[in-house]
DNA sequence: CTTTCACTAGAGCGATCTATCTAGTTTCCC
DNA sequence: GGGAAACTAGATAGATCGCTCTAGTGAAAG
C-alpha cells in the first residue's frame, strides 16, 4: 500500500460518520471501508477510535466549510451563492438517497454531552464556520453583530432542515430553510 | 414492582436516548435506570431494543408536541407563545447542562439510512408537528401553505439551533432561532 | 550491505453488547 | 382454592466491540 493509509482512514471514517454516526460505525467497518489492517490504524492513531473520530471531525468539517466558500466566495453576489448552497445541498441528499447530510452533525450530537474532547472538535468546527461566514457577510456591507445573527440563523436552519430532510426523505425542508436564509439576507443587504 | 414498568422504561429510554443516541445507549443501562430486568424488557416489548426504541420515538415525540402546544396554543397569541417556547427551550438547555434538546434528533439522524422501522418513526413525529403546527398557524390567520411553510421553517431552525447550542454549550443559536422564526410569524400575520 | 524505522498485517484478548431461556412471583378469573 | 396468564428475575449464551500484541515488509540512511 502507498503511504496514503492514513488518509483513506480519514475518508472512509467521514463517509461513514456522515451516514451513520460516530456510535453506529465500528472500527472493523472503518478498516474493511479503507482496506487497511488494524494495526495500521493504532500506528497512525495512537488513541485509537476516539482520535481518529477527533481528527476526523475537524478535517471533514473543514472541508465542508470549504464547500461552503466554494458556493458563496467573495467573487459571487452572497444571496444567490447561499441560495446555490442550499440547493446543492438538497441535489446531494436526492442523489445519495438522503444519506450524506452535515459531516459532524450526527456526531456532534451523540458525544456532545458525553465525550469532552469530540465534542470540543465539534465546537471548533461550527465556530470556524460561523467565523468565516461573518466575515463573508461583513464583505457583503452586512454590520458585524447583524452578520453574525445572520449566520447563525442560517447554519441552524441548514443543520435542522437536514435532520427532518433525512428523517422524512424530501428536500422540501431544506429548500425551504433555503429560502428563509436568502431572504434574511436580501433584507438585511437592502437596510 | 407495580404495573408501570414498561412506562418506567420508556420513560428511561426517552430519557437517554434524548443524551445520548440510541446507538450510544445499552439496553443494560436503560434497565438499571428504570430498575427492571432483562425478562420485563423481552416481555413488553418482544423486538427488543429495536421495538423499544421506535415506541420510545413515538412517545417522547407525541409529548414534545404537546409541549410545545402548551407553550402556544389557540387561547395565547401565537407570536409570544412560540417566543416563549424557544426561551423555554434555552432555559431547559441551561439548567441540564445543555444535555436536553429534542428528544428524537440524535435519533433520527443516526437511523434514518440504516432502519427503515425507525427512521418511520422518526418521520411520523415531524409530520405529526408539521400538521399540528400547521392547523395553529391557520387558526391565527395564515393561509395553509404559508403556515406549512413557516412551520417546517421554525422546526428547522429550532432542531439546528439544538445541534449548535448543544456542541457549543451556548443557549444563543436556540435564541437567535426563536427570534428569526418570532420575526417570521409576524411578518406573515401583517400580511 | 546492513541497520533502522515507519508502516503493514492480522491473530487473539477481555469487555461488552443484545437476546434467550428457565424459574419464580403476582394477579385475576372461575 | 385452583389454574391460567401476566409479569418479574437474572444467569447465561453467542456475537461483536475496541484494542493490544508480535511478526513481517519496504524503503531510506549510513
Amino acid at each position: 500500500m502507498a503511504g496514503n493509509t492514513k488518509e483513506r482512514l480519514l475518508d472512509s471514517s467521514g463517509e461513514l460518520f456522515r451516514r451513520q454516526g460516530y456510535m453506529g460505525t465500528g472500527v472493523k467497518q472503518i478498516l474493511a471501508e479503507a482496506g487497511a489492517p488494524f494495526g495500521s490504524l493504532y500506528h497512525h492513531f495512537p488513541g485509537g477510535k476516539s482520535d481518529l473520530g477527533a481528527e476526523t471531525v475537524r478535517r471533514s468539517g473543514f472541508l465542508y466549510g470549504l464547500l461552503l466558500g466554494e458556493f458563496a466566495g467573495p467573487e459571487v453576489e452572497l444571496a444567490g451563492g447561499i441560495r446555490a448552497f442550499f440547493a446543492g445541498a438538497a441535489g446531494t441528499l436526492r442523489e445519495t438517497d438522503y444519506a450524506d447530510a452535515c459531516p459532524i452533525a450526527t456526531v456532534a450530537l451523540e458525544v456532545s454531552s458525553s465525550d469532552e474532547e469530540m465534542r470540543q472538535a465539534c465546537a471548533d468546527v461550527f465556530n470556524a464556520w460561523i467565523e468565516g461566514g461573518t466575515a463573508r457577510f461583513e464583505l457583503a456591507g452586512i454590520p458585524h453583530a447583524r452578520a453574525r445573527t445572520l449566520v447563525i440563523q442560517m447554519l441552524a436552519a441548514l443543520e435542522g432542515a437536514f435532520v427532518l430532510s433525512r428523517a422524512l426523505r424530501s428536500t422540501e425542508p431544506v429548500e425551504l430553510a433555503g429560502e428563509a436564509s436568502v431572504a434574511s439576507i436580501e433584507a438585511a443587504l437592502a437596510a
